[in-house]
RNA sequence: GCGGGCGUGGUGGAAUUGGUAGACACGCAGGAUUUAGGUUCCUGUGGGGCAACCCGUGGGGGUUCAAGUCCCUCCGCCCGCACCA
């Protein structure tokens, strides 16, 4: 150090940061209380899975997060910003298989380890509302909203064709499978019918849907991935009666459609192999049983779909067509037909369905088109291979001929709701949703005990809420596939709350995507003795700003918002909507490195060397060439990661922070790479040297006379920069926001210090524009902030000193610049003062050189002048 | 297949929503300081041209006094859903 040109010492991160950490934990800074006066605001991340470490990946929503805390704590606002645990999970049951260790040991550890990274980072979190929700405390809440649940009608337990994880052993939710396969295992995932505890999500299809249009502050991407997910139809039910009826006795087929104006093009009917006219038909036809297994079997990936074959078994039933007399439909069974969307069943009409046609082409069955474009010679019109889709002209359809698509729909409608056939009007208008209940089933261990006793005599029986909550045993063991709580010796056996005869307890666990329903709600009130307190919950909710991943998108944000509807209609809380501002941040993404032998290497193991398309990866261990992989999401299995200790240790969690946020907008991802922290280090200081230089002059200060040119200068940058930054802040723009703050510093740096001692307002201007500078990077750069404030020698912390106001003063210019244009090209600059009128600026305009140059003596046809922008004259 | 998004210098990106394209940063080049490297400071940096100027926001076309921004069309990339009747 002796041997730096520099005066001032250079900032020292790692022990600066330790001590302001330490002095707001003293002081317990960010601890949020309840019976505040302020006016509210909540701002959460998705709280984390405790998987191991924290990565600096991980940090960058808990940044935005923190920023977003701070400014609204520095704006005046009683801010709730707490942290939790996802703390339940399949990891932990792996972890216990491959390293003996207890899955609760193994969470726990890693929630102290990840605390302290996250502690690192200088979040402005109430810890003091912390839980994870494997505490008990915490799930026994769970139970009893599961409990409210059930004696509200919200829990269903039904068999069901499941989707079954072959390596995980337990049940997946459809959201939860992804192309086919387990969305953590990635096992292809089976087909099985089991007995489930499902939440009946399916309820709210219809208001889940329709209040997607308040979410205003929501991402326009998510919205329509929930209004995809839940997949709202209109159409119609149709009973079409049997010629003979199946052994069954069932006197009609009911199947859903969305184009009734095709009826008369319906050349036959299919069943989906899962349907109970198929199952009766299959005990008399051994051949048909064997289809029907065989297209059980068939995959559900992607791929397997696309380039599985329409097939079809004929039962030997036939149906009679609703309004054509005589016609007869015959009845397959088709491994296309979904059982779970619908009635399971539909009508085939080849002309109008690209499925349809392919099945009606392989077996022969007749293809009649009924809705030709408009205008189009019926005569010339056929459909051979390609179904056609488009709106046209209904033909071949008797009433309906000549009528448009949705003309047609209504009126086929209106005919058959008015023509009974077994008893019944032959139609019904129907919505349908794509939306299934939630199985909620896990046959897992590590996850929250469904709160029920199975009792042959009383079925399955509430655990009474005095019993809660049901714990989960801690001697368990291991050793063999399957749900380890239903190996467990002892824990199963309990008496029936009701009869008191001997029962089972339920052994599944909940989906941990239960646990994370509602964790929001509870931070409100973590102590509460009820799942919350409802008036807390009232006040803070809904949260008002969220921000977490975007593969979120359907899975956690659907089931809160589930959850929350379900909390409503059992007392726990007064709203539908928990997120009313929803921010779905980019991921921090990092080049990898790999060895010839295939071997992923971390960055800290790595020499760089080069620029651009010369750089050369060494490894530091043997010298080694490595290949330089893509920029990938920092993951444990490709090793692209960068603990936050690496940085906090060299550069600081400021210069992290900063970073992180800088250059890429917060949507999108950020390359994270070692110029890149330099870079943002460098910016922190630069900031040390200005404030250190300016310390002298700013401790001088005094008085209060008429402000020099130089000093209403910075006074008005200081506030044209505080005012975009605010507004940056609120609308999440950080890395805009950084961009100001980098322009700005260098207008304060650039006071020279003599000419500041002879003019005692610049030194007053410098004082108060330095303060505003600390203030407006305080909220990414907390501990620089706190510690260049005590080297001013301010009083008591930036933490705690509220945002500065903008003083439209310094915002208002006597005299402003506007680029003159010549046919919409900038051909000059002319400065005028702002109050000037229309008629001033034009002949100012016209009387510039450029401008008379290149108008050529002629005289303008046209001069068009926007106040405050622009000048364009039209020659 | 259906739905959505994006395309701006060598790079990340900005552009007050139709009004000076390239703010700010990274990188690079030159210079100063330094025994040297790093640090720090200054200058330059979209392309072409000696210059006046000309060209330029994926390509083409259009609307407008004025287009990165709006409309049409084509190309390329990314994401989501996917046998949903």
């Amino acid at each position: 150090m002796a041997s730096e040109k520099q005066s001032t010492e250079r900032y020292n991160p790692r022990t600066v940061e330790a001590h302001w950490q330490r002095v707001w934990d003293e002081r317990d800074l960010y601890r949020c209380d309840n019976d505040d006066p302020r006016p509210k605001y909540y701002v959460l991340e998705m709280f984390p899975y405790p998987s191991g470490r924290i990565h600096i990946g991980h940090t960058r929503n808990y940044t935005m997060g923190d920023v977003v805390a701070r400014y609204m704590r520095a704006k005046g606002f009683n801010v709730l910003h707490p942290m939790g645990w996802d703390a339940f999970g399949m990891p932990a049951e792996n972890a216990a298989m491959q390293n003996k260790v207890h899955p609760k040991d193994w969470t726990y550890q890693n929630i102290a380890t990840m605390k302290a990274q996250l502690k690192l980072m200088g979040f402005s979190i109430d810890w003091s509302r912390e839980f994870a929700t494997c505490d008990p405390e915490y799930y026994a809440h769970q139970q009893k909203l599961f409990l409210d649940f059930l004696a509200a009608g919200l829990v269903s337990r039904k068999t069901a064709k499941v989707n079954w994880d072959p390596i995980d052993q337990t049940v997946l939710a459809n959201e939860q499978v992804i192309d086919g396969k387990g969305w953590r295992s990635g096992a292809e995932v089976e087909q099985r019918e089991l007995t489930q505890w499902f939440f009946r999500i399916t309820e709210y299809s219809q208001d889940l849907l329709d209040a997607i249009d308040t979410l205003d502050r929501w991402p326009e991407r998510v919205r329509l991935m929930q209004r995809n997910w839940i997949g709202r139809s209109e159409g119609l039910r149709i009973r079409f009666e049997f010629e003979t009826p199946p052994s069954s006795g069932d006197p009609v087929l009911e199947i859903f459609t969305t184009r009734p104006d095709t009826l008369f093009g319906a050349s036959f009917m299919a069943l989906s192999p899962d349907h109970p006219v198929s199952a009766q038909c299959a005990k008399e036809n051994p051949e048909l049983a064997a289809f029907i297994e065989q297209c059980r079997r068939m995959g559900t990936t992607a791929e397997a779909i696309e380039t599985a074959e329409k097939r079809g078994f004929d039962t030997g039933l036939t149906v009679r067509h609703p309004v054509v007399e005589g016609k007869l439909l015959p009845v397959y069974v088709a491994n296309f037909v979904l059982m779970e969307y619908g009635t399971g069943a539909i009508f085939g009409c080849p002309g109008h369905d690209q499925r349809d046609l392919d099945f009606a082409n392989k077996y022969g069955l007749p293809v009649v088109p009924v809705v030709m474009p408009k205008g189009a010679d019926p005569a010339a019109f056929s459909i051979t291979t390609e179904a056609f889709l488009e709106d046209g002209e209904i033909i071949n359809s008797e009433f309906l001929d000549g009528l448009s698509v949705p003309d047609a729909k209504e009126a086929i409608a209106v005919k058959l709701e008015n023509i009974e056939v077994a008893g019944a009007p032959q139609a019904a208008r129907e919505v349908n949703f794509r939306l299934r209940d939630w199985g909620i089933s896990r046959q897992r261990y590590w996850g929250c005990p469904i709160p029920v006793i199975h009792c042959e005599t009383c079925g399955a029986v509430p655990v009474p809420d005095a019993d809660l909550p049901v714990r989960l045993p801690d001697d368990i063991t291991f050793d063999r596939p399957g749900n380890p709580i239903d190996h467990h010796p002892t824990w199963k056996n309990a008496d029936c709350p009701k009869c008191g005869k001997p029962g089972r307890r339920e052994t599944d666990t909940m989906d941990t995507f239960v646990d994370s329903s509602w964790y929001f709600a509870r931070f409100t009130a973590p102590q509460a003795a009820t799942p919350t307190d409802r008036a807390a919950a009232n006040d803070w909710l809904p949260v008002d700003q969220y921000i977490g991943g975007i593969e979120h998108a359907i899975l956690h944000l659907l089931y809160s918002r589930f959850f929350t509807r379900a909390m409503h209609r059992t007392g726990h809380l007064d709203l539908d909507e928990p997120f009313a501002g929803l921010f779905t941040q980019g991921m921090v993404v990092h080049e990898t490195y790999r060895r010839a032998d295939g071997e992923w290497l971390a960055p800290a193991d790595v020499r760089l060397e080069g620029h651009d398309a010369d750089r050369k990866a060494y490894e530091i261990a043997s010298g080694k060439e490595l290949k330089i992989g893509s920029l990938e999401k920092m993951s444990k299995s490709k090793k692209n990661t960068v603990g936050p200790e690496e940085i906090t240790g060299s550069y600081g969690a400021d210069t992290a922070r900063w970073f992180m946020l800088s250059d890429s907008p917060p949507e999108r991802d950020v390359e994270w790479s070692d110029a890149g922290v330099e870079g943002a280090h460098r910016f922190v200081q630069r900031i040390w040297r200005t404030v250190m230089a300016a310390a002298p002059i700013v401790a001088g200060a005094a008085g209060n006379g008429e402000m020099s040119e130089a000093a209403t200068v910075l006074m008005r940058e200081a506030h044209r920069t505080l005012k975009a930054v605010s507004e940056d802040v609120e609308g999440l723009r950080f890395n805009v926001a950084i961009a100001r703050l980098h322009a700005l510093l260098p207008q304060i740096a650039g006071v020279d210090a003599d000419t500041a001692k002879a003019d005692p307002s610049l030194a007053r201007a410098l004082s108060a524009a330095l303060d505003m500078f600390i203030q407006m990077i305080a909220p990414v750069m907390p501990h620089l902030a706190e510690e260049c404030w005590r080297r001013l020698g301010r009083e008591g912390l930036v933490a705690e000193t509220p945002w500065p106001d903008v003083e439209a003063a310094y915002l208002k210019q006597d005299t402003i610049t506007l680029p003159v244009q010549v046919n919409g090209k900038k051909r000059a600059e002319l400065t005028v003062a702002s109050d000037a009128s229309g008629d001033t600026i034009e002949q100012a305009a016209l009387e510039l050189d450029a401008v008379r140059k290149f108008l050529d003596g002629r005289p303008p046809k046209k001069v068009i002048v926007v106040p405050g922008r622009i000048v364009n004259v039209v020659g």
